[in-house]
DNA sequence: CTCTTACGTAAGATCTTGCTTACCTAGGAG
DNA sequence: CTCCTAGGTAAGCAAGATCTTACGTAAGAG
């Protein structure tokens, strides 16, 4: 990865590792601090923070300043480029196949008419 | 990245790079060879191939065996899995905010009962 | 004040990625 | 056969990712 990213790339590259989409996952039930979250893995904590800091730079959490307890909770808008990039290009993939689709119904379309 | 990394991270990881999800944005309208996909970019065709390698790992392409002409195209079951990751999640941030917004109706709930 | 808790960050080892150039194989043209 | 085209692969390097341990800081308890 280059020294400037994309957001689009950036995003990706965070979801490209499963503790950090259990570090996801775990925080759609509600915030949780560094500590709460680094419990159930085999890692130090500051791995995860650094990982935290990975989602927060993605865009895909954001940490409270409340003292020295900051809880990290999802930003629902977060995901919406990278989900909108995976929908447009399926969407693209299903045209594709759409295409296929009408010429292959094209050679026997008869049933269809007579509703 | 571990040595034997999940599907799911492969699929962002092969994602996460501007140059891979050109390439396939550009096989969205058809199969082209490595040489075709290497034209427009300033990276030699040898680091293309290696894109493509990674596209292909992940299973979002595959590559014809014909000849000395190896054709690349889309797979189009390749992105369902990230497709599905990013689909439950974003169910599972709008339910967060769905109970929420149920919690504010709950103040004033009154005109649905009486149907 | 000191002590604890929660957390970030710096330094460093190690692995992976993304590129380069150089080289190799396989098929077709002559 | 030789030559060209298409493309895969190896070696090597710079940069980044991921972990570790050690340390620093800020807030509250006593």
């Amino acid at each position: 990865m280059p020294v400037t990213t994309d957001g689009l790339s950036r995003i990706f590259a965070a979801l490209a590792d499963p503790t950090r989409r259990d570090i996801l996952s775990r925080l759609e039930t509600g915030p949780l601090s560094v500590t709460e979250l680094a419990a159930p893995y085999s890692m130090s904590r500051p791995a995860v923070s650094q990982h935290v800091t990975v989602l927060e730079e993605a865009g895909l959490i954001t940490r409270s300043a409340a003292a020295q307890y900051r809880p990290c909770h999802l930003r629902p808008e977060g995901m919406d480029e990278a989900s909108a990039w995976i929908a447009q290009h399926s969407a693209a993939w299903e045209r594709r196949f759409e295409k296929l689709d009408q010429h292959l119904r094209r050679t026997a379309p008869d049933e269809e008419r007579n509703a």
